[in-house]
DNA sequence: CCGGATCCTCTGAGATACTG
DNA sequence: CAGTATCTCAGAGGATCCGG
């Protein structure tokens, strides 16, 4: 799940929050990272279908945004480390209330999920 | 303000909330509409910058996931309204949580937006 | 282990115009 | 007032390769 940008005028405390959480992976991102530090090739270990370009593009927006720091190790071989600014930690009750509101109706949530996308298992279709 | 569909796999109760809110105006469309019934042209005087197609288009989808109802009156001139269910009701609390979160931030989101989006308001920019 | 640069794909969403 | 059909396009994000 992710939050894009979109509105031209940024009136609402939603429009804000759209634009800084707008990232195919930056929800997921900030729930693995909150709590703890974490290496990139964690997080990609973690969130195995996002690239590495795409992780350190949506990293360094998270960054831009006071979300997230960035540590540097000058050491061999490179270590470089994410954390939660006091900002980001804000968010993270959101994150959970979202999904655990998503845990909650869990099966409902698949049902109309796989009736809206077609996506019908054929398997399990009789034929008749 | 928008979620976008994403996950392949959906796992997670995060990854769920993703399909049904994926949609550039879904959010909003989910504010608006949320205390009362909503006829189409209201919504669009509302959200101006949503064009009908995809306004018909978001709603549709909203529909089919079970969040919204749609009540056609057989008169003249057409007359349609849009109404959440309960399941959609119970969404309600945690986009207020996220919009009020936007809100107490907002200067702070400001800042870090326009700092990183470029766009600064040139308008105020004094010349000096 | 980490990041950056290039190239490419694909699809959501805007524009427009038409019907009941 | 409400809905639908085409056409088009930007741009997010994926694949790959390379360099420190």
């Amino acid at each position: 799940m992710y939050i894009k940008k979109t509105t031209p005028t940024l009136n609402c405390g939603l429009d804000l929050v759209g634009e800084v959480l707008y990232g195919k992976w930056k929800i997921r991102i900030l729930w693995f990272i909150h709590n703890g530090n974490v290496r990139p090739s964690e997080l990609q270990r973690k969130i195995p279908d996002v690239t590495r370009r795409v992780l350190n593009v949506q990293l360094k927006e998270l960054e831009d945004h006071e979300l997230v720091t960035k540590t540097i190790y000058p050491v061999l071989p490179p270590k470089v480390e994410y954390r939660l600014t006091e900002f980001g930690k804000t968010l993270i009750p959101l994150i959970q209330s979202i999904g655990l509101w998503g845990d909650e109706h869990q099966e409902r949530l698949r049902r109309v999920i796989l009736k809206t996308n077609g996506k019908l298992d054929l398997d399990d279709v009789p034929v008749s």
